[in-house]
DNA sequence: TTAATTAGTGTATATGATACACTAATATAA
DNA sequence: TTATATTAGTGTATCATATACACTAATTAA
């Protein structure tokens, strides 16, 4: 490169040549619901109306206003689907290929987010035939490259599972230790065993012994625990 | 939510609405360039010849041009400031508060890329004073929300180096088991035990051992070693 | 031959991960 | 009231990995 003045280089992206309108893309976030019911991790999916990708099962999204952060489009979108506000979310990736819409060049910022089954009977009502939970292991097919996106998603999920404490988001404020190990189960698809989970859940000093206990069916009451605040 | 029409909630990004042109932000790639030079790691800035924050300096970046991957972009920028190809890239984060620039509305997609300082030796005597390297350690006020890019980027380099193989990226083909440790013990900034060090490194059998050796300085003679391929 | 300098190595200890099986508490049915 | 079924709850031994730590080897120059 010579040090004559081509003014493409050293630009940083502010400075000079905002593109023209019309070679702008559109920016959207796109937010992969996961929750833990019972035996199963699932995702939340919309049908698609029109084409392309008619009838195929897509993660829920919508564009980014003018005045919002990424996070706060992620948030309200999540907000309309789901109608709970205040949850675990967290940027994934940025999806632009060209291609990946077919009709127009569209980036997308994915987000994913947890929820507790319990806080989303709200929205249980909601709703008929176009939005539905799918298990993470029996996906439809998937519009767009919304199967690479999810795929990642649940690499993230798995990864974060072993060295942070997100698990905890899927649960209820109260919870057994099973219920938790189950939440690990069923994430990372495979048995743990159960001394040795709970000798490492409880030495990391993130929970709260209650004096509560939770009676489920004719055996012995579990004791309740609380992930620990501040 | 009723199940009346609103048509805001159910609609896949691509579905509906798409946002008018003047509505739409810029998409720009910024791509945090490191190296690991002697002593310190290194970063890239360039310093900002126009307003608002002339003379400050900033990451290097520019906007995705259509029909580019972003990936393609963040190559084509990385190219035009080091001409350097071929190299370590990673995505970081996409950052796109809407006042980040002043100005106008601009998302941007964070990379991250490493080089090895001996082959950035091809681009030395470009440019003058508007392309520096700093040191990660002493940065100067930076442009933007540039800071907290590159706070998020070095936290990144950090933790990819303790479970990846990230770091050779940062040398020459042919090493020594010393340059290697500095390069660690540069990004991590804290001394590491060379005992140790060598017997982590070797037992992840990702080195080849080879029969050169490299001569530097009134010393025993170091052994080299190189990446292993496939 | 000596001095200076970095390369190169091994072992003991501590810490964390894994493998594994029995007792405790409850509800229900006999 | 007792026996049964079911899940809750616990401890220890072993293995693997991480850490702490100090001397010998090979080279050049004086």
């Amino acid at each position: 490169m010579s040090k004559s003045n081509k003014n493409t280089s050293t630009s940083s992206p502010s400075d000079f040549f905002i593109p023209a309108l019309k070679d702008r893309p559109s920016v959207a976030v796109d937010t992969i619901i996961f929750t833990v019911d019972g035996k199963d991790l699932k995702v939340l999916l919309i049908k698609r109306k029109i084409e392309p990708f008619k009838g195929m099962w897509a993660i829920p999204g919508g564009f980014v206003r003018m005045g919002e952060t990424l996070e706060q489009a992620a948030r309200r979108e999540l907000f309309e689907e789901t109608n709970v506000s205040n949850i675990y979310l967290e940027q994934l990736y940025t999806f632009g290929d060209p291609g990946r819409d077919p009709r127009a060049w569209v980036v997308t910022i994915a987000y994913f987010a947890l929820i507790s089954s319990e806080r989303l009977e709200i929205k249980a009502d909601t709703d008929a035939e176009d939005v539905d939970w799918f298990s993470m292991y029996s996906l439809p097919p998937l519009a767009f490259d919304h199967d690479k996106i999810l795929k990642y998603a649940l690499e993230r999920l798995r990864n974060k599972l072993s060295y942070t404490t997100i698990g905890f988001q899927l649960l209820p404020k109260k919870f057994t230790l099973t219920e938790l190990q189950k939440v690990y189960e069923i994430i990372l698809n495979k048995p743990i065993d159960k001394r040795n989970f709970r000798k490492k859940i409880l030495s990391e000093n993130m929970l709260t012994e209650l004096e509560e206990t939770k009676m489920d069916g004719v055996h012995r009451p579990a004791r309740l625990y609380q992930f620990k605040e501040a």
